[in-house]
DNA sequence: ATCAGCATGTAAATGGTTACATGATTAT
DNA sequence: ATAATCATGTAACCATTTACATGCTGAT
């Protein structure tokens, strides 16, 4: 059985414990929004297919009159995600906005080459920022929270990972700034640099 | 007017000189792949939808009975193009199957999660490869090659940026593949074994 | 009493990929 | 002759976002 992406999303949250779908969605926002999103749009249909093919069971948690219902996951379910679990990860697809503007940035409007590799550099040092108040935050609940509050080592990595990369990039970007800076104020008609 | 992400590819690919819509997916698959990807099935339609919002003008150039249209910038097209480049980039949005994978690795199969580093460690490191490559292939055309070679430095720092980032995350995931198996040997009633 | 947040869902629109269909030209 | 590549396009499908719709519960 071919998994759809959100299918995986799912299947993954479900792994750790059993869920309502606000749950997944809430807990894909704040843990996984910086690699991945999920709308409530994908995840209440997803889960009644899920459900559907044998893969999660909902049960019923109601509170009061307020409309409630927990996924775990089926035994079938399990092995599905063992499987993609296993299987090699295809080659990443990226998709970058910013990148391209700075990709086309030269041929457009040459002046403004350094500016955007600063605008770059700018996002990806709030991006930083942004991750590490959540690191901050998890390792905190982790301290004095319950059992429930730690997180695994995979998605600590991973969030590890949100981090030094983007102060990477921030740093990457702002040397590349200076560079085009360089070409653009030196060379005139020697359009060749370097 | 709002433009598509597919319309800025289109207007920022025909920035340097005009084009076919063959060429341009041609291009976007050489140059730009490793962060964007468009097909014909968005380029056609986009190219007809922005002919007839006047930012483009295609002038046919069928080549005996071979059809062809060479499409160029607008005046509209130029001050668009423009305009996009001029504005800030919206917040960045990620898609990785693998980041996934590696997050989820910890509740679904904790003892794979160090494999799983590692193979996020091969796959940066193919890809560093192939840019690499694409590299030494521009450099040398731009060596030998017409004019029509040289790419622009907006262009070549975006490469840069793939292969310095690939490699990178290649030693990054490494790291924490060591880092992740120290913990799952070392800690642990480990009941599962392996 | 009011508001923030919990909880579920659907419909419409948009965006994007894949597969299909057609045929010409160039290199082997 | 045949295969590769040039060249254009459409249709069907799948994924995703956004907006809408509804109502409950807990805190202030």
């Amino acid at each position: 059985m071919e998994l759809s992406a959100t299918a995986k999303v799912i299947l993954g949250m479900l792994a750790a414990r059993p869920r309502s779908g606000y749950e997944i969605k809430q807990l894909v926002d704040q843990s996984a929004r910086f690699f991945w999103a999920a709308s409530y749009g994908q995840i209440y249909p997803e889960l009644k297919r899920l459900e559907q093919a044998g893969l999660v069971t909902g049960s019923e948690a109601s509170q009061g009159a307020r409309p409630r219902t927990i996924y775990k996951l089926a035994p079938a379910g399990k092995r599905a995600a063992r499987e993609w679990i296993e299987q090699a990860p295809r080659t990443l697809e990226l998709r970058d906005e910013g990148l391209l503007g700075l990709f086309f940035a030269g041929s457009i409007n040459p002046a403004r080459t350094p500016e955007i590799a600063r605008e770059r550099a700018a996002i990806a040092r709030e991006k930083a920022a942004e991750l590490r108040a959540i690191e901050a935050m998890v390792d905190g609940a982790a301290e004095n929270g319950g059992p429930e509050a730690k997180p695994d080592s995979g998605s600590r990595a991973v969030l590890r990972y949100g981090i030094e990369s983007s102060e990477w990039a921030a740093e990457w970007f702002e040397r590349a700034a200076e560079d085009l800076e360089r070409e653009t104020s030196g060379a005139r008609g020697a359009p060749r640099g370097r």
